[in-house]
DNA sequence: GATGTCTGTGTACGCCGTAAACCTGACGTG
DNA sequence: CACGTCAGGTTTACGGCGTACACAGACATC
């Protein structure tokens, strides 16, 4: 009702945005909507909760938007398109990201159960594009869920590295060394 | 001389395997080889140059072994040894393996001139495998280097998810997992 | 008016990394 | 032998952290 825990979630993401997971402490976080630290306390039971909290809303919004502008393309484009949104929020909200990744979710998602069909609404706009894949003949027929991570850990790897600074590229030429990956993952690897 | 700096590393090393790089207080360290806290730092300027000291050593006997196993094989045998090895290093430590990946090492390792021909101590086996599937005709002429980061990143990216928790796998399944992998990015994912 | 409940506060505890001052015994040099 | 140097150790203390706990006022309900 008051808005009181929003505005603390918002002042966390901030933060969280900005520095990292490390730098949102609970004293630091109460500063900036102006409380006692003990207040946040109120509205969230520990530190833990609120940055789950303020982790899940923001990737609730993300998964609203994920994969839309990929609509009613074909199988190369909507690919495409899906790892540009990926990049784009990887590369975008590098905190964010990193602490979603790194975060030992407890109760996440997890493979192969829940993925299977799409249950997760991260895997999901992969798992249809692969469908389409395969649906228009581009794909060779396999499980989906399986070359669906063929197809997706390239990438997750890639922007693991550039994300712990191992790569020495400006973002535009990382961009497209991903690219260039997934088309030799497509393409196969080996002579035939 | 004393072997105090090696002992307090010995004792670093060992919390880090055992529960993370968040659980290294310099307090628990000094009272592990029963010394103040502060005499750490007789050995040690902060917290981060030991870990750094801890990892990097803990690294360098890794790169001693690495890749040993797969010497005279041919490309597939020597591809599986390597991707054997490094899962068993990732899996077997994971708490290690995290912290190396996670680090923001400064000065490390960087693509792509510091992998160039394996200038890369954990790059290197990758490097000459690639070539060795080059020059035998298994793997298409390409670029070495960006063919090498084809092979390796999907399992990467795969390890990642795994140590995160995102997959309810034992771990030879996830092992399995791994290869199975492999192969459909050796064989490619197109319909030719 | 009495009685919750809700939201906030201040204080305090036990952790952390580490700065600073100090101690102590071994050792090289006059 | 006396003396300075110094490596390796200690104690104390500071400012930061998450958060337990006791308390205070506002407001709804009986």
């Amino acid at each position: 009702m008051t808005g009181t825990a929003e505005r603390i979630a918002a002042a966390a993401l901030e933060i969280l945005l900005a520095e990292g997971a490390e730098a949102v402490t609970m004293r630091r976080v109460a500063a900036a909507v102006e409380l006692s630290p003990m207040a946040t306390y109120r509205h969230y039971p520990n530190r833990e909760a609120l940055l789950r909290s303020v982790v899940d809303q923001a990737f609730a919004e993300l998964g609203e938007h994920y994969g839309q502008r990929s609509e009613g393309l074909d199988f190369h484009a909507r690919l495409d398109a899906l790892t540009d949104d990926f990049l784009d929020f990887a590369l975008g909200k590098p905190n964010l990201y990193r602490y979603l990744i790194t975060e030992q979710r407890t109760g996440s998602l997890r493979f192969p159960d829940d993925f299977r069909d799409g249950g997760s609404t991260a895997f999901a706009p992969v798992h249809h594009v692969v469908e389409q894949g395969m649906r228009e003949g581009v794909l060779r027929s396999d499980d989906v869920l399986e070359t669906g991570l063929a197809l997706t850990m390239p990438v997750v790897g890639l922007v693991q590295q550039y994300l712990g600074g191992r790569y020495n590229l400006p973002e535009p030429e990382f961009r497209a060394l991903c690219k260039r990956t997934m088309r030799r993952v497509l393409r196969g690897l080996q002579e035939e």
